[in-house]
DNA sequence: GGCAGTTACGAAAACGGTTTCGTGTTAATA
DNA sequence: TATTAACACGAAACCGTTTTCGTAACTGCC
């Protein structure tokens, strides 16, 4: 590995100390014009570049992030990763991705190993496990230590610190009056297991919708998928047995999934049966008929998860004022071709 | 920010010398075995971690390898990406990400950003801007600082290091053959601009199999539309015109949106038309009908890059020697509905 | 008791920067 | 001409580690 040019090297080749050189490379009033100069000139011709890592330890500050997300094959976290990438490079900092896969020790490892000054702040979903565990001490760990820490999405109660969420509850509420406005009376739901925060919640907002409007809640309309699904037979029950006139699944894969089981069934999309999911990604759009979604706007989630965080980190203050934000992000319903009119 | 306990502090607090607790906490024979049982106690107590940066510094390794990658969202740079991570993260890496976005000037930027010490390689796919401009001043310089790169995919020849392809051209071939060994005679092909190294591998590939069995190469067989493609006019005449049995697609949402055209026309998917695309991602899956793909085995792929990424850093010779690799992953037909038989 | 050889530790340099402070030289002032 | 201020620069500390080397103190030996 060739050594990079070091102010080191400049100040041996220009017989200057190193002080002056790196004043000079900073255009310091302390330094005569002649020799600011000739140090910028002899940096620019050899194309000198300071040492990121000095810096880092120098400042205390890395300039990178850490984005620990459960899953980065699933759409919707993809989204929000380029929502937090593309606004943390504006505003000059790098992204340090780990993927936890759903597992709690592999989310514990990860932070571990970024806390110890790899970067300056943390933005992250729980991983299932994590959630179904609902053991939070590393994360309490990170905030005692300062490190300023956004939650996504996958979000707890028991963590103090910024937050950024979609109205999940409001959103399904949504999605179900809009299928009972439209004269539907059977609404099953697609759901998984409850322990994940954001499938209660739009479970919370279904059951709501129904009563309000004066349906009746049936355990048998909801169907509990593991989170990771991947067999039809399930599901294929549910939609021969529960004679549902419309759906809302918590995401795209179940509902493309449902949709296909139902026309299997000799069933029409919308007329018999009405879908609608969640997560607008390409299944939603390219899947016949097209599929309604609720729209997460994944990608502005992780802009507003990048820019709380850095706001803390940038703050004169030191980021160590705790007064903690929970942005909410509204969803929005996307129509196409899987709902009436 | 709470500051991080450092070996200072536990060398003040216990009365002895920084090296000693430098040694003691490495378990060194040098110090007593007393000495080294109470500074690991305390720092164990205290709970102890090694400042990462620090380390980086004065070891001029930072195990961080930088990803550059024209895009995320992507379902095939995306498998890559999990790839390249899970196989990073069990050999005790970090990964940061840049999305070039497609764009060359990011590309360059984000390249120089990351080189000046913040990682010890790279491994990028080519954005499309830097494969239409054919410039390629940036990775040269990576090159001539000695820092290893591995190119996946999107890939040059006028680069010369560590690359990971698929057969694109067999694969192609492959899949052309499968169709004409089913009786098909009018195979169109739905590419990209021809400035994308993969897509140009694809379509000599079907051109070859084409010509292996004597069918004619026909210019008007051959839809070429934008890489980021939102409309379906352009493709609907192409269904419509072509009077088509088979179409080969360089990637499965061309696949998809075609076959939707074509079942919109009446047509039956296989039995009047056959269709294979590129990617094994959701889309192909949860189609209707299931669409045959030639799966590129992303994942592998990643895993691949780096492996011969970090081989080549932990390489005791250093990273210096220059005997590089091309290595080539098979990718395989994958037969689901959209294809005859 | 004088010597060499361990043992157990500390001082200091190094990684590559930034920044504070001190200082020698020159020019301006009394 | 002596004093002082401005100027231009360098020395050194610091960020948090590792590692080489030096050295006190102690041991054992003759």
């Amino acid at each position: 590995m060739k050594r990079n040019l070091t102010l080191k090297d400049i100040a041996r080749e220009l017989d200057v100390s190193i002080s002056t050189v790196s004043k000079a490379l900073k255009d310091s009033e302390e330094i005569s014009a002649e020799t600011r100069k000739k140090v910028q000139a002899f940096a620019n011709l050899y194309n000198y570049r300071p040492n990121n890592i000095a810096l880092s330890l120098k400042n205390r500050r890395t300039h990178s992030i850490g984005v620990v997300i459960p899953d980065i094959v699933h759409h919707f976290f993809t989204t929000v990763f380029w929502g937090i990438e593309q606004y943390a490079n504006e505003r000059g900092y790098n992204v340090i991705v780990c993927v936890s896969d759903e597992s709690f020790n592999r989310e514990v490892i990860n932070m571990e190993t970024l806390a110890n000054g790899s970067i300056d702040g943390f933005i992250m979903a729980l991983s299932a496990e994590t959630q179904l565990k609902q053991e939070f001490k590393h994360l309490h760990e990170i905030v005692a230590q300062g490190i300023p820490l956004v939650l996504f999405d996958r979000i707890t109660d028991k963590v103090v610190c910024d937050k950024v969420i979609n109205n999940d509850r409001g959103a399904a509420y949504m999605a179900v009056k809009r299928l009972i406005d439209a004269g539907r009376k059977k609404i099953g739901l697609v759901t998984t297991e409850r322990f994940l925060n954001v499938s209660e919640e739009r479970e919370e907002g279904y059951y709501q919708a129904l009563r309000d409007h004066g349906l009746p809640v049936r355990e048998e309309l909801v169907l509990r998928l593991p989170y990771r699904y991947d067999e039809e037979t399930l599901s294929a029950a549910y939609i021969a047995a529960a004679d549902l006139d419309a759906v809302l699944c918590v995401n795209e894969i179940f509902a493309v999934r449902c949709m296909r089981l139902a026309q299997e069934r000799g069933l029409r999309i919308p007329g018999d049966i009405a879908f609608i999911g969640f997560t607008d990604g390409l299944l939603s759009r390219l899947s016949n008929p097209a599929l309604s979604v609720v729209a997460q706007h994944g990608e502005q989630m992780g802009a507003i998860a990048a820019r709380m965080l850095i706001d803390k980190l940038e703050d004169p203050q030191g980021p160590g004022t705790d007064d903690y934000r929970t942005e909410v992000v509204r969803a929005s319903l996307i129509e196409r071709d899987s709902t009436p009119n």
